[in-house]
DNA sequence: TATCAATGTCAACTGTCTTTTACATTAAGG
DNA sequence: CCTTAATGTAAAAGACAGTTGACATTGATA
């Protein structure tokens, strides 16, 4: 599972701390996730990609999948 | 969280162990899945969402938004 | 150089997801 | 009735998600 978690974060200038406050979790855990160390729970998925305005699959994708 | 999976097995016919085998989960879990017992791991979330060819957001939505 | 913000990571812990094994209930068909 | 398929649920165990607290590194800047 990768995702653009940092990307997006980068084009707001936001910071990991200030990402982990609007999704009310750790800094550690966007951390976590950013670098790939564990992918997300479904309802934290749905929090980021509320937050960002996207779908699901517009930030996460399987790389065994040769879709996206 | 909750999501249209019984109806999605419905449509098709199937039972929740044909699901299972079709998605590689225990029968338990489609079962747990489906009377809401626990949200499904993002990767999993995936693998149904390619199954039945829908958007992670076309099959599980979440209860405290008011959208969908 | 000293400081500070941002990031990466680790350990230990709690809670969730998923498994296997097992048992009970229900509905349908012989 | 008896059997069988389908479903719901439970306990125990292992893997994974997310927490707090701590420490190290890097880059920018006073």
């Amino acid at each position: 599972m990768k995702n653009r978690l940092r990307v997006l974060r980068a084009e707001r200038a936001w910071s990991q701390q200030d990402l982990a406050e609007r999704l009310e979790v750790s800094r550690q855990s966007v951390n976590a996730i950013e670098t790939g160390r564990y992918d997300p729970s479904l309802p934290l998925a749905f929090r980021i990609a509320d937050l960002f305005d996207l779908a699901i699959e517009e930030i996460f994708h399987n790389p065994a999948k040769d879709d996206q």
